[in-house]
DNA sequence: ATGACATCTGAAGACATGACCATATGTTGC
DNA sequence: GCAACATATGGTCATGTCTTCAGATGTCAT
């Protein structure tokens, strides 16, 4: 056959294809990047033990002062500051200013359930994922 | 007991507590440092857009080889065998051998059910967590 | 056996992240 | 105003993580 253009795939760069329908249903129905950057940038939020414990606390008892929170999780008033920063900028914690304190809730059910969800799994199946 | 004791609280240490009931509450219900631990280790895998995407290609397809989960994920193949090293170390993923191709599959429904609840959010809310 | 292929592994560099300290801001009560 | 307090902020430093490269392993076809 053609002995030089045969081997050129148009889109593909140097990627091997195997089964070519799948791929392309996998990318037809892939979320897009930008989705992609929201949904890592949560995770990464929930990935720290700080934080997440913080989350927890929150889903318990509702709402919390950041002296309240550092006694909870055990961890400096300034690193709890910090990390509320951080889940305050992403939107999935709000505060409420009372006088010199400042006390911290849940923004969103869905991180309740995206928590809950976990949770449940960790109780039921501790060693696996 | 100890005459001087008082004000001296056994396991706090520097932090002052506002709301002692809400603080005891919390840490009753605390997930414990073992599972805060695991949790963490979980989210951190879902926090990389690759792992992340990866991880959304084999909840719509089922199983891909390495090749075309880089094909899907648009990502050089040594980068996704990285990617789904982690997540098979960590029992999210398993992997099955047919001649010199290795295909990856899901290892837990607790996994789909955590990505199902993100996306649904994405979709409905895509700003505010 | 040889070469092409699919995947894996280890290491090095750029890069981001978390912990800690000092300090700043704003509030309350005197 | 001043001092004590609750929280926030900025900087530095050590640590960790992602990407990439070079090469290793194991498989298939000739």
């Amino acid at each position: 056959m053609t002995p030089v253009a045969s081997s050129i795939d148009p889109d593909a760069c140097a990627v091997r294809i195997i089964d070519h329908d799948k791929v392309a249903t996998a990318r037809a129905r892939m979320i897009s990047d930008g989705e992609a950057q929201q949904l890592t940038e949560l995770f990464r939020l929930l990935g720290d033990p700080t934080r997440v414990q913080i989350l927890y606390a929150l889903v318990e008892v509702g709402e919390l002062c950041v002296c309240d929170l550092a006694a909870v999780v055990d961890a400096p008033e300034t690193s709890v500051s910090h990390a509320l920063r951080l889940l305050r900028t992403a939107g999935v914690v709000r505060n409420r200013k009372s006088g010199r304190m400042v006390y911290y809730s849940l923004n969103d059910a869905h991180v309740r359930l995206l928590l809950d969800v976990s949770a449940e799994h960790l109780r039921h199946e501790p060693n696996q994922w």
